[in-house]
RNA sequence: GGCGGGGUAGCUCAGCUGGUUAGAGCGCACGACUCAUAAUCGUGAGGUCGCGGGAUCGAGUCCCGCCCCCGCUACCA
C-alpha cells in the first residue's frame, strides 16, 4: 500500500467547462483514483478551480461582475458539474482561499530565499486606462514583415512569423481597442536555468522508468532545452500579494497566475489535512519520497506541470545549482509521473465557445448519462491522440456497446435469477465450461488493473468489455433457459450461480469508469449498492475568514470495494430490475447537431 | 518556421523491440437462439497498411524523400 496522491489540472473559472476539458483531465483521473482506492492504496485526490490571471478580468468586465463575483459564480457551476460526473475529490477548492494565498506566498518566499528569483526590468505593454498587463496575444496590429493587418502580439498568422508586440504597426488592444503604452516594469523571473540540471535529472529518471507516455517526456525534455528565465510576477491588479516589502502592497504587482494555480496542487492537499482534524497529515504525500505523485491534465498544460512546477519544488527544497535549503514545508515531492492527455474535437472541429461548435458538461449531463459520457471517454478519448467527439458515436456506443453489451448481460442475469429463485442460488458441481469462464473473469482483474495503473484507460475498457462479451457467449452455450424440470434443478442453479458472480465481479471491474451504475447493477443483484462511495458538494466555511464560505467537493471513499472477487452471497433476494442503462433513441444525433453552429 | 502526433477494412481504432494467410468493435449479408432494454451467439464479404525509393532472406513495423490532417510553439490561461 502506497501514498498515491492524485493530482488533478484546475479548470480555469472564466466561464463554464466544455466536455473536451473534463476528458482530458476529469474522467481519467477520476478511473485511476477509484482504481488504486480498490487496490488498497491510500489515495488523495485533490485539486480546485484557478481564478486568477488577465482572462478572469476580461470575462469579468464582459459580465458586469467583479473579477471576484465571476469566479465564485463559474467556481459553483464547474464543482456542480464535477460532481455530476462523479470525480472523486477529497478536496476541490479554489485559488481564491486565505489559505492558498499563504501557500503561494510561503513557496515564494522559500524560492526567493533560496536564491532562485531574480529580479529584472523588462519592457512591457499595459492598458493606459487600467495600468494592467497587455498580454502579447491581447495585442494586435499590423505585421511589420508581411504588412497583414489582424497579426497578434505573439506571432502572425498570415506569415506564421514571431513577433514581438512592440515591433507592431499601430499596435491596438483587442480588449478595449485602446493603443498600449509600452513601459518599463520590474519583475521577479524564475531562475529556470539554474535549475536545469536538476530538472534534467529528474526527467531522465522519469524516463528510465518507462512509464510516461512518450510524446509528454519528449515534449518535456525538448523544453528544457531552451530554457531560460521566466517572469513570475504580472502588472495586474488581481490575484496573490508578492510577500515581500515595497511589493506586498503594490495593488498592481500580482504573482503570476500560474505560479499560483500549480501550487493549488500543495495548498489544497494543505487545506484537506486542516479539515480533516490533522494539520499535517499533508506530510505523507509530500515529505516521504517513496509517496507516489501522478498530474492528470490536456496536453496544453505539460509545460507547466513537466517544468514550472518542479522548478518551484526543486527551488523551494533547495536543489538547484545555487543550493538552499527548505523552510517548514521540507524537501518537496517532484511528480511521479504527468499524465498528459491530447485534445478531444467536436465533430471533427476544435471546440469554440463563440461558435458554438462546443457542449457544455451541464447541458451533456442534463439529457444523458453521466456514466454513458464516462464509457465514451475511457472507450474513445484522446488519451495518446486527439479524438473527435461525434454525436453519431456517443449514440452507438452507449447503445450497441454499454446497453446492448454490458447493459443487457446484467439485465438478462438478474432475469433469470429472479424468474427461476427469486434469489442468488447455490452453485453444484462446476462443469468445465463454469470454471473456465469464472477463472476467464477473475484473471481479467489482474490485466484490467494493470493497464489503469499504467494509464491505458483505452485498452483496459476494452479488455473488460471482451469479457462481457465471453460471459454472453458462456450464457448462449449454457442455455439456463431451456434447463426446466426438477431433474435439472442444480445444473440451472449453477449456471445461474455462476453468471451472476461473473456479473458481480465485471461490476467490481467497470466501477472506476462506471460509479453510477456500477451502484445501480449491485443494487440490480440485491446488494446495498455501494460498490463506489460518491463525492458530494458542500458548503464550507474558509478556514482563515469565518465570514466567507464556498462550496467544496469532498467525500468518505473507504468504502471503496476491493479490486477482486467478492463471493456473492447464497439466498440473496433477487428480483426483475429495471433497465440500469437508458437505450438513446437515434434521433438524438440529428437533434444535437442542430444545437451547434455552423 | 520549430517541435510533436497521425495517415491501417464503410466508420472508430489495436498492431510493443521487423517474421507464418494484417486484427478488434461497430456497420453490412446470411444463419442460430429467444432468458434479456429486438438484446445475444455463429458464419461471411470487405484492406496493394498515404505516395515513391532504399538496406534486409523477410516490413504496416527500420532508413531517405514527398503529399495530406491535427496539436503545441512558453511571459495566453
Amino acid at each position: 500500500m502506497s501514498k498515491v496522491l492524485s493530482s488533478v489540472a484546475w479548470p480555469y473559472a472564466n466561464g463554464p467547462r466544455h466536455i473536451g476539458h473534463v476528458a482530458g483531465f476529469g474522467v481519467p483521473s477520476d478511473v485511476f483514483s477509484r482504481y488504486m482506492r480498490m487496490a488498497g492504496h491510500d489515495v488523495l485526490m485533490v485539486s480546485g478551480t484557478d481564478e486568477h490571471g488577465t482572462p478572469i478580468l476580461i470575462a469579468a468586465d464582459e459580465a458586469g461582475l467583479s473579477p471576484q463575483e465571476l469566479a465564485d459564480k463559474n467556481h459553483r457551476l464547474i464543482a456542480e458539474d464535477l460532481v455530476a460526473l462523479g470525480i472523486s475529490y477529497d478536496l476541490y477548492t479554489r485559488t481564491t482561499t486565505r489559505n492558498h494565498h499563504q501557500v503561494v506566498q510561503e513557496m515564494f518566499l522559500g524560492v526567493y530565499e533560496n536564491g532562485y528569483f531574480v529580479e529584472q526590468t523588462t519592457y512591457g505593454a499595459i492598458s493606459p486606462s487600467t495600468g494592467r498587463t497587455l498580454p502579447d496575444r491581447y495585442i494586435e496590429g499590423t505585421c511589420p514583415i508581411c504588412g497583414a493587418d489582424g497579426a497578434r502580439g505573439d506571432q502572425c498568422d498570415n506569415c506564421g512569423n514571431q513577433l514581438d508586440p512592440h515591433d507592431l504597426v499601430n499596435p491596438r488592444s483587442k480588449i478595449n481597442g485602446e493603443t498600449p503604452e509600452f513601459i518599463e516594469t520590474q519583475h521577479f523571473f524564475l531562475d529556470l536555468p539554474a535549475l536545469a540540471e536538476a530538472l534534467t535529472a529528474w526527467l531522465d529518471e522519469r524516463e528510465a522508468s518507462g512509464t510516461w507516455r512518450p510524446n509528454v517526456i519528449r515534449f518535456s525534455q525538448n523544453i528544457l532545452k531552451e530554457i531560460r528565465p521566466r517572469a513570475m510576477t504580472r502588472d495586474i491588479d488581481w490575484g496573490i500579494a508578492v510577500p515581500l516589502e515595497g511589493w506586498v502592497d503594490n495593488p498592481s504587482k500580482k504573482l503570476y497566475v500560474w505560479f499560483d494555480a500549480v501550487i493549488g496542487y500543495l495548498s489544497a492537499s494543505i487545506e484537506w489535512a486542516r479539515r480533516s482534524g490533522d494539520p499535517e497529515a499533508w506530510r505523507a504525500w509530500w515529505n516521504d519520497p517513496e509517496a507516489l505523485s501522478y498530474y492528470f491534465m490536456g496536453k496544453d498544460n505539460i509545460t507547466f506541470h513537466s517544468q514550472i512546477w518542479p522548478a518551484e519544488l526543486l527551488a523551494y527544497s533547495g536543489k538547484g545549482d545555487k543550493g538552499g535549503s527548505p523552510r517548514e514545508y521540507g524537501v518537496l515531492n517532484l511528480p511521479t509521473e504527468v499524465v498528459s492527455s491530447e485534445f478531444l474535437t467536436m465533430e471533427g472541429k476544435k471546440f469554440s465557445s463563440s461558435k458554438r461548435v462546443v457542449i457544455y458538461v451541464r447541458d451533456l449531463l442534463s439529457r444523458y448519462q453521466p456514466d454513458a459520457f464516462r464509457y465514451f471517454v475511457a472507450a474513445a478519448g484522446p488519451e495518446n491522440q486527439d479524438a473527435d467527439f461525434t454525436w453519431s458515436e456517443f449514440v452507438r456506443r452507449t447503445n450497441d456497446e454499454l446497453v446492448a453489451g454490458w447493459g443487457n448481460l446484467v439485465s438478462r442475469t438478474a432475469t433469470l435469477v429472479a424468474k427461476n429463485f427469486g434469489e442468488i442460488p447455490p452453485a453444484g458441481e462446476l462443469t468445465e465450461a463454469d470454471a473456465t469462464i469464472l477463472a476467464r473473469v477473475e484473471d481479467a482483474f489482474t490485466t484490467v488493473g494493470d493497464l489503469i495503473g499504467s494509464h491505458r484507460q483505452k485498452a483496459a475498457i476494452g479488455e473488460a468489455m471482451k469479457v462481457v462479451a465471453d460471459v454472453n457467449k458462456y450464457v448462449t452455450d449454457a442455455e439456463p433457459w431451456k434447463l426446466k424440470g426438477d431433474e435439472v434443478r442444480d445444473p440451472l442453479a449453477t449456471v445461474l450461480h455462476v453468471m451472476t458472480q461473473c456479473v458481480a465481479d465485471l461490476n467490481v471491474m467497470l466501477s472506476p469508469f462506471l460509479p453510477f451504475s456500477a451502484n445501480a447493477v449491485d443494487a440490480a443483484l440485491g446488494g446495498a449498492g455501494d460498490v463506489q462511495p460518491m463525492p458530494a458538494l458542500e458548503e464550507a466555511t474558509d478556514l482563515d475568514d469565518p465570514t466567507r464560505a464556498y462550496p467544496i467537493i469532498t467525500g468518505d471513499y473507504t468504502g471503496a470495494r476491493a479490486w477482486g472477487r467478492t463471493p456473492i452471497v447464497v439466498g440473496t433476494p433477487v428480483s426483475k430490475p429495471a433497465p440500469v442503462f437508458t437505450k438513446l433513441d437515434t434521433a438524438v444525433v440529428d437533434e444535437e447537431l442542430d444545437r451547434l453552429g455552423d
